[in-house]
DNA sequence: CTGTTAGCGCTTTCAG
DNA sequence: CTGAAAGCGCTAACAG
C-alpha cells in the first residue's frame, strides 16, 4: 500500500467541474460570496468523493495565521497545569483553534520553545512555568515580534504582553505565623526541586516568605528539614517519611504542592503520628483533595477553586484584536485556607 | 505599537548581501553545501540582527512535513496518559518534533481530530482514548490516507496502523476470583463516567470481567453497587462514602481507576470500616502511589510501571520509514497484583 | 455568479 | 561555491 498522495483542492476542482477559488469559497462556507446551492453541493461531493482536507500548512502560510495556540508549562501531571489545560483547550475548541503544548523543564527546553514561537506555530500563547527558564527578555522578545502572548508570573511586567498574577507572600506569611503562633518550632519545608536548587541564589515567593517567617519569629534555619520532593507522591512520601523518622523530627511540614502535603499526612500516619497533633502540615495549592483527607488540609492557595477561564479569555482577545493592545495585569492574591490539620 | 512585519529570508538575504537559497542552506546548517565560514557568519549575523526565524508554515507547506506528532487522549488529568505524554514529548524532542495534544472526550471532538489529522496538521500520531468515540473506520480511513498512526486499544486490529495493546480481562478475572474466593459476596464497582453509560450497550472489557465473575460465582448483579466516579478523586470518595454508608454496604469495592481506589481506602476509614478486613479495596492501573498509602493497594494493572516509550518509538519508526509499514500488534497485558488492600 | 492569477515564505533542483 | 527560479497548496483580489 504506496503512501497516496493527498488530493489537493485542484483534484477537488477537477472532479466537480470547477475551479479551485469555487472549492476555496466551499469548502470555507463562505457567505460573502453568493455559491448555488448546486454548484455547492457538487463541489462537497468531490471532496467527500476524494476525502479532500485541506492543507493546513498551506493555508496557514496564505492567511498568515495557524488557528493553533500554544500553551507553555513546566511540567506535566501538576493539577494547576491541568485545569489552566482543560481552560484553554475548551476557549480554543470554541473558536475552532488547536492547542499545542511545549514541556520546558530547562533552559535548553525553553530556547527551543521560544524559537518555536518565534517561528509562529501558534497565533498565540500562555506562557506558565513558574520556574525562571524563561527571562523577562525572552517575553518581551516574544511580544515585539507581535505574539499575542499571556503570562503567568508574580515577577514579570506587562510589556506587550498580559500578565495573570497569583501573589503568594501574604498568604504565606499568614500560615507560617500561625504555625509558630500555636507553638511550632521546627517547621519543615517540603519543596520542588528547582525550587531547592535555587534556594539561596533565586529563592521562590513561598521560600522567601519560610526564610521571613523563620527570622520573624526568632527560629535559626536548618537546612536539613528543607528537602526537595513535592514535586511528585511517591518521593513526597518518602522524603517526610525520612524526616519524621529523625530524633528531631519537624514539628509541622509546609509542602509546596498539595499533594507533597497530602502524602505528608500518609507519612505521618504511617509514622504513628496525629496530625495536626504531632505535627501539623500545610499545603500551597488548591487541591479539591484537601478536603476528603482526614485531617482536612490546611492550605494556602487561591480563594476559589482553579479557574483559567479568564487566562483563555485574554488571549484570545489578544489574539482577535489583531494590534497588540496594552499590557494588562489580573492579580488574584492567594490566601491562607486553615482546616484540619493545623 | 504596531504589529511588525516577521523578517523573511530575503529580508536575511538582503541584508547579508546573498541569496535567499543560501540562506536556506546556512539556516538548515546543511553539510552537503560547502559554505565558506564567512558566508555563514554573515547570514548568521544578518539573522540574529534581524531575529529572524523560518516561518513554520511555509517550511512545512515545502517540505511536506509538519515536523509535529499529534498526540490524541481521552481527557486531561489521567496518569497513565500524563506518562503517555512523557514519553512522547521526551521522544519527539529527540527528534526535534513538536507535540500537539488534542482531547477527545465526545463524538463531536473526535471527528474535529480526524479532520485536523486528515488536515495534516501532524506527521503522525498516537490514539490513546479508550473510549468508543473514534470507531476503527475512522482509523482506517487515516491510515489509508497515509497517515503514520499508532493505537492504543485493546479491540482494534492493525491495518495500516501499529496497535498497542494491554488486554486487562485476564487479571480482572484473577481479581474477582480472589475476592470471591476469599468470601467476599457484594463486591461494588466503581467505573468511569463514560464506562458507566454504555456498561448495557458496549461493556468495557472490566466490566465485562465483573460481569462474567458475577455469574461465575452465582452472585447476582446488582445495579445499585455499579456507580460511577472513579474520574476523580473527590467525586469517587464521595460515592464510595455513599456506598458504604448503606445499610447493605458492600464488602469490597474494585475501581476503575488507582485514583478512585485510593479515595476509596479514605472513604472506608472515614466511616470507621477497615481495610481489607470490613472492606477490600482493588484499583486498576500501576499507580507508583499504591505503594504508600495504608494498606498497600492491591491492583490490576501492567506488570511494571507505566512505560510508553515504546508506543513513542513505534511512531516514529513509522514516520521515519516514509513508506507505510505493515501494521505491528504488541501486547502486554496486565496481571493481579494482590497487596495490602484485599 | 465564477475563474484567473498573484502571491504567502520557504526549500531545492539546476545552471553558472 | 552561489544564485535564479519553480513550486508546495491554498486564499483573495480582481476581472469577467
Amino acid at each position: 500500500m504506496p503512501r497516496r498522495k493527498q488530493p489537493t483542492s485542484h483534484d477537488v476542482a477537477a472532479l466537480a467541474g470547477v475551479s479551485v477559488a469555487t472549492v476555496s469559497y466551499v469548502m470555507n462556507g463562505r457567505t460573502d460570496r453568493r455559491i448555488p446551492v448546486e454548484t455547492r453541493d457538487k463541489v462537497l461531493d468531490a471532496a467527500r468523493r476524494l476525502s479532500y482536507a485541506p492543507n493546513r500548512s498551506a493555508r496557514s502560510l496564505r492567511r498568515r495565521r495557524t488557528e493553533q495556540v500554544c500553551l507553555v508549562v513546566g511540567s506535566i501531571g501538576v493539577p494547576a497545569y491541568d485545569q489552566l489545560a482543560r481552560d484553554i483547550h475548551a476557549r480554543a475548541d470554541e473558536a475552532g483553534y488547536g492547542v499545542v503544548t511545549i514541556v520546558v523543564d530547562s533552559r535548553a527546553r525553553a530556547e527551543k520553545a521560544i524559537d518555536l514561537l518565534q517561528q509562529r506555530i501558534a497565533d498565540g500563547a500562555v506562557i506558565a512555568p513558574d520556574v525562571g527558564y524563561l527571562t523577562e527578555s525572552d517575553l518581551t522578545g516574544l511580544a515585539r515580534s507581535g505574539l499575542p502572548l499571556v503570562v503567568m508570573s508574580n515577577t514579570a511586567t506587562p510589556d506587550g504582553f498580559d500578565v495573570v498574577r497569583a501573589p503568594e507572600t501574604a498568604a504565606c506569611a499568614a500560615a507560617f505565623d500561625h504555625l509558630f503562633g500555636t507553638g511550632r518550632r521546627r517547621v519543615a519545608f517540603l519543596s520542588h526541586l528547582h525550587e531547592f536548587e535555587a534556594a539561596d541564589t533565586h529563592p521562590s515567593e513561598r521560600l522567601a516568605a519560610y526564610f521571613d517567617a523563620l527570622e520573624r519569629h526568632g527560629v535559626v534555619r536548618d537546612d536539613g528539614i528543607i528537602v526537595p520532593g513535592a514535586n511528585d507522591r511517591v518521593t513526597a512520601y518518602q522524603r517526610v517519611a525520612e524526616l519524621l523518622a529523625r530524633p528531631d523530627r519537624p514539628d509541622a511540614i509546609f509542602a509546596a504542592s498539595g499533594r507533597g502535603a497530602i502524602s505528608a499526612i500518609w507519612a505521618a500516619r504511617d509514622a504513628q503520628l496525629a496530625v495536626p497533633d504531632d505535627v501539623a502540615v500545610v499545603g500551597a495549592g488548591n487541591l479539591p483533595e484537601s478536603l476528603i483527607t482526614r485531617p482536612t488540609l490546611s492550605t494556602v492557595g487561591p480563594s476559589a477553586a482553579d479557574d483559567f477561564t479568564e487566562v483563555a479569555r485574554l488571549l484570545f482577545e489578544r489574539i482577535s484584536a489583531g494590534v497588540p493592545a496594552e499590557g494588562r495585569v489580573i492579580s488574584d492574591p492567594w490566601s491562607f485556607h486553615p482546616r484540619g490539620s493545623t
